[in-house]
RNA sequence: GGUGGCGUAGCCAAGCGGUCUAAGGCGGCGGAUUGCAAAUCCGCUAUUCCCGGGUUCAAAUCCCGGCGCCACCUCCA
């Protein structure tokens, strides 16, 4: 198994590092929104990524967080006049329902407040060992003497200078230097608070991450994945600070995917150009959002337009006819599997292997299809598990009905309705067929 | 401004030195089939990979120079 490697730049190959188990973390939602279909891209790599390596036989403990305590957090809770707590879980709720839908492998999904503890264990190790002060109750890290010791911008490959070049933010008056970044922020009035040895405050951004990761998994990580825009800061700064309290190394393979975008840009809240995934699933299935999301290598950008969603619709759809004529003990092709996840184990390219499975549907055999189907699977696609729908069936039996009379107006306009909800008929010699195409 | 990445058919998207006169999906076109459709089946849909040079026996793939786009440097998956 070959995985592109973010702090090298290259390939390298990938085994669990001890006891066959894969531990990785995966940067997870700040729950201060609705999940919109970027972030379901990066979890949908990994959910997939994670049953693969399942198929090659390692285990995996992967945990996602919930960073459920932030400046944004605080502030929309102050403009709907709520409390922050109530926010935070609405939103955590709405991305485990989400989650659910999307057949994702439950995982650890530990959240940030409920390890204050540990945050401010792994800060006060950090002060003990030089690489973080205290000003007027905030608890600064010193980037600079960290990266005189261990280097800085190791992997978002950018030097200190590089970096203060681009600073275009005012620097908060009590840091010693305009690089460094908070671990510990002092208590504001209105805001909420945790108790520290540097006083009332909340953790900074970055911390939690690196003290759940620590915690729930021991170091070093295996793979620690996310976003590419996490790079920086938030990466490279969970590296400064895991490796300043413990000396050891944080994480041996990073993973990156690339950004969703939408007619060139970047999905993302300020540009308002974001689809929200419990709306898109209101609508279209899971199989069909899992298709498109996997269908471009996960370190690219993907292109991301609502009609695409009627596009991989269509095509997932005629991988489950094609699946529906095969028996469910036929046997597999070995050859074929290999093929498969030859594709998979070269830096996980999954549109390579969804190209040999359409091309598979132009010479069907009974143990080429028994592959597809048990690889789609193995991939978390749900295939046939179709939930049983009285008012279609009515509606079938109504035109059925219709259709023996000759009223084709009738049978017509039913057939018109349903397609136009993604429910496609067919009249064959057997009787109508029903085929879901969303 | 700095750093990194990308530019492949109408759209999406693999390939990254020879098996490429370039996968696959969607769309489109023609035919079989059909109450009309849909689905299915058959055939077609880039001699060419942003442009211009170069290296090589051989380049979409490497190098140089343009042009265009994007991301990160600030919260973002």
């Amino acid at each position: 198994m070959y995985l592109y490697n973010t702090l090298t730049g290259r390939k390298e190959e990938f085994a669990p590092l001890r006891d066959n188990t894969v531990r990785a973390y995966v940067c997870g939602m700040t729950v201060q929104d609705s999940p919109h279909v970027g972030h379901m891209r990066v979890f949908t790599v990994f959910d997939a990524l994670f049953r693969f390596f399942k198929a090659l036989g390692w285990d995996v403990v992967a945990v996602q967080n919930f960073t459920d305590i932030d400046d944004k957090i605080i502030s929309k809770a102050a403009e709907e006049g709520i409390d922050w707590r109530f926010l935070a879980d609405r939103y955590e709720q709405e991305y485990r329902e989400v989650a659910r839908r999307m057949n994702f492998l439950p995982l650890l999904h530990p959240r940030a407040t409920q390890h204050i503890q540990e945050i401010v264990e792994m800060i006060q190790a950090i002060i003990d060992n030089g690489y973080a002060y205290v000003r007027e109750g905030n608890v600064w890290f010193s980037v600079r003497k960290f990266a005189r010791d261990y280097g800085y911008g190791k992997l978002a490959k950018m030097s200190l200078d590089e970096m203060m070049a681009g600073a275009r933010v005012e620097p908060d008056p009590t840091k010693e230097d305009p690089l460094d970044f908070a671990l510990w922020k002092a208590h504001k009035e209105g805001e909420p608070y945790w108790y520290s040895p540097w006083g009332k405050g909340r953790p900074g951004w970055h911390i939690e991450c690196s003290a759940m990761s620590s915690k729930h998994l021991g170091l070093p990580l295996d793979i620690h994945g996310g976003g590419r825009d996490l790079i920086f800061p938030h990466h490279e700064d969970e590296i400064a600070q895991t490796e300043a309290a413990t000396g050891q190394t944080f994480a041996r393979f990073w993973m990156h995917v690339g950004l969703l975008t939408f007619r060139g840009e970047k999905m993302s809240k300020s540009l308002r150009n974001y689809f929200i995934a419990k709306e898109i699933l209101a609508e279209y299935s899971p199989d069909t959002l899992r298709h498109l999301l996997l269908s471009a290598h996960y370190r690219s950008d993907l292109e991301f337009y609502p009609e695409k969603l009627r596009e991989h619709a269509k095509a997932v759809a005629r991988l489950k006819d094609a699946l529906a004529r095969v028996p469910e003990d036929a046997e597999e092709d070995a050859s074929f599997r290999d093929d498969l996840h030859a594709a998979l184990k070269d830096d996980f390219n999954t549109p390579e292997a969804f190209g040999l499975l359409f091309s598979a549907l132009d010479s069907p055999t009974p143990s080429k299809l028994a592959t597809v189907r048990g690889f789609l699977r193995m991939l978390g696609f749900r295939l046939g598990e179709e939930e049983k729908d009285d008012t279609l069936e009515r509606l079938v039996a109504l035109r059925l009905d219709a259709r023996r009379r000759k009223d084709y107006a009738l049978a017509d306009t039913i057939r018109d309705v349903l397609k136009a909800v993604g429910v496609e008929l067919m009249d064959t010699p057997e009787g109508t067929k029903v085929r879901k195409v969303r």
